[in-house]
DNA sequence: CGCAGTTTTGATTCATCTCAATTTGTGTGG
DNA sequence: CCACACAAATTGAGATGAATCAAAACTGCG
């Protein structure tokens, strides 16, 4: 997959995109969350301009200059990063609602790249413009630290995760992380596709491509999930919430 | 080592404290980085209580209720994460000039202990205080925006090296990044005493404390450390580096 | 229909963990 | 100040989980 220019929506109407933010089925979960119609509103200006990418396309690349960051509209996205001497890791999938980029704020260049896993639009949200906006409603000021703040926890429990879990129960942990997020915006949390690859999946979870393979087949062997190349069907969430919880404990 | 009552020391006098950020030491990797004589002097009236900690003492705990910020005046401290099954993984090593407590501000509450390492004193940043001001003061936001993004980037790095790295490549980055940090602040980047047990390294770098131990005897035997106990002495710096730089390459 | 990419599965190798014994270092109280 | 007890670190031998190498099966797309 190979660089692809970026399609740019502009603005088309001004009545369209002050309706932006309270339409998408995303807000909830975004940035806006509790804010008043009237912040709403302001933050609506904001969001000027919409992006969308077809699957494989980049949102931006390492070292790209740093100017907004993105909330997802629709689809499901990953990040990247990659050392000097080749070696790449998956840090994280982004779905709806969830933010990308802010790995950016602090040396005014990505330090990671995004890349759609399917056809995906995203807000872009100049992130100057967001700091001007923040300083003047403490609501989404608030809410914005919160949300940088989530990521930092998250990524400490993936620390936890690559440092003490072992492959089926990192795996376990992955895909109990799908059905928590699948069911807060209220799809299935049994029954989803994966929109990455077993080679992305292990790169995330610090294992080889055969490994998640096997994990996955492990797992279906024991009649906690059902597996279809990219389908999963959870059989028994309780069964998979046993195996991280009582390891060592029994 | 069991919980010990915080010592606090309250305000003592208008004008020492005035200086206190003026004067530290830490300041120029502290949040301060940059602000005007007359923004260090409001940031400096925010910084009421500095908090000092014998080695063993916890910070805060997972689960404290978050109100405020730590800057590191002096000292070394480590923030690990604890599991419902009692793993434990930590999260972080922090030096003077870094912030901790970041990882609250998502749940109000603290997601992981800081523990220090050895005696310490922090600046106790109001968080509440802190946003406000923030709201004033561009720089000041932009420069939190900042240590908050870095704290993701950072943990990207972590997350890339446990998913990728082999034990011994591990420890050399772990070392190399503590030699960087320690001539960021104006001590020698090839001789140093660590302040983590082998048990502590190992779960932050995903390794039981054995492997550690054995990893930086067979460094010692390559010739590129010293090791004698906590102490740690470079001998070449740059065989360190290629050994992270060309491991798939040649 | 055929080809490329992805996934599954098997056999083997290797790195790290585990278990265990010893050495070294540290702090405390007599 | 020394001796003792406890914590931390080193080192070895063997077990084990995941990586590697390899082949076959499946999927989807042109």
């Amino acid at each position: 997959m190979k660089a692809v220019a970026l399609q740019v929506i502009p603005a088309i109407k001004l009545h369209s995109l002050k309706d932006a933010c309270a339409q998408c089925n995303a807000r909830e979960l975004c940035l806006p969350q509790g804010l008043s119609d009237a912040e709403l509103q302001q933050l609506d200006d904001m969001v000027g301009v919409r992006q969308k990418l077809k699957r494989g396309e980049h949102l931006y690349r390492n070292g790209d200059p740093f100017s907004a960051i993105y909330a997802i509209k629709t689809g499901f996205f990953k990040t990247d990063v990659v050392t000097e001497d080749g070696r790449d890791h998956v840090t994280g999938f982004q779905m709806h609602g969830e933010i990308l980029g802010m790995d950016g704020i602090s040396g005014d260049a990505h330090a990671c790249n995004a890349v759609a896993l399917e056809d995906s639009e995203v807000c872009v949200i100049p992130f100057a413009e967001l700091e001007h906006l923040s300083a003047t409603i403490p609501t989404l000021q608030r809410h914005f630290h919160r949300v940088m703040s989530r990521e930092i926890v998250r990524d400490h429990g993936i620390m936890m995760l690559l440092g003490t879990l072992r492959a089926e129960e990192r795996l376990v942990a992955f895909l109990l992380n799908l059905s928590q997020r699948y069911a807060a915006r209220g799809y299935s949390p049994t029954e989803f596709h994966l929109r990455a690859t077993r080679d992305e999946i292990g790169s995330y979870l610090g294992l080889k491509l055969e490994t998640v393979s096997r994990a996955l087949s492990q797992l279906q062997d024991s009649e906690l999930i059902q597996v279809q190349q990219k389908y999963i069907r959870i059989t028994s969430l309780d069964g998979l919430k046993k195996m991280l919880a009582h390891t060592q404990t029994c």
